[in-house]
DNA sequence: AACTATTTATAAGA
DNA sequence: TTCTTATAAATAGTT
């Protein structure tokens, strides 16, 4: 439509492909938006030109648009996005408030920060650091009965066998 | 362009609205495509048929176009935002793995899941314990001398009182 | 789905 | 640039 049938590519004169560009991008929106008031639809569209400047238009807010799209694409719109980065801040947020008690409880079970406990949480340490004890103290003795048993077995070994080069220490 | 010149409206009839949709579509995205070309610029058009199917051009992926356009408008893109959940996902894997360090680490402070433990961790341990113990007597011996202090004191108040009311008690 | 009378878009010229 | 205009292209209504 025009005096001459436009060949399909680039137009090689920048001042014409300028003018061009504003005629077809004023009528390329317009289209867009005929189409959809006469067909009752939505559309979107999106024209950057050659230095990126945005000229759009979209039926409904054209994010809303975008989504939608997404939606229908099956990929993930912005807004799950952004509801599920929310969701990670909040766990995070929870995660952290976890790590500060577990870090207190820690300091503590090791003896430090203890100013801020009553008598009452003092002694409750105490009796949790008591049993903890008493178990490590117990486990320790089974490992080095194990460690014994070895150590006797190895001995044997070492009895009977010439070429013996392991070391075998015993702790405590 | 056509037999008679439209109102801009809903076209009422539904047989002629599809007809008409078809055909519009067509050309709106053969136009978006040409005007691409011709220009040398990028374009997205997305549209929706009424049931919500989606046709759809773009110079580019079409993800690119919109993350262009967000850019451009200075809203949150979506590979920003992605970026932003993936450094969220890696803290919170960051925070998760401390969170269970410092589980296990508690527990075996009270005496848990001491069975993987080697006797030298073992060693260490006690070690803790006994350090931590230490310090916990040490603090309760103090909160217990102040309590001691603010019960002397009080007993003087309650002997040189007539209406003295408060009861108090001494634990351990 | 194809046709065609018209309207609309637009390339090139002023 | 902007306006004009000849012509190409799109399309509404028809078949």
């Amino acid at each position: 439509m025009g005096r001459g049938k436009v060949q399909l590519k680039r137009i090689e004169n920048p001042n014409a492909r300028k003018v061009t560009f504003t005629k077809r991008r004023d009528s390329l929106l317009r289209k867009a938006f005929e189409f959809s008031l006469l067909c009752e639809v939505d559309v979107a569209a999106i024209i950057f030109s050659s230095s990126d400047e945005v000229y759009e238009y979209s039926t409904q807010d054209i994010n809303q648009t975008i989504s939608k799209y997404h939606r229908a694409k099956g990929t993930l719109n912005q807004s799950d996005q952004r509801s599920s980065t929310e969701f990670m801040m909040e766990e995070l947020d929870n995660m952290k408030s976890t790590v500060r008690a577990l870090e207190a409880k820690n300091k503590h079970l090791c003896g430090q920060d203890l100013l801020p406990l009553q008598l009452k949480e003092l002694k409750k340490l105490e009796k949790e650091l008591n049993t903890g004890l008493d178990r490590i103290r117990i486990r320790k003795r089974q490992v080095l009965s194990e460690h014994t048993c070895l150590l006797k077995e190895k001995i044997i070994v070492y009895i009977y066998s010439e070429g013996a080069q392991e070391k075998v220490t015993v702790e405590e």
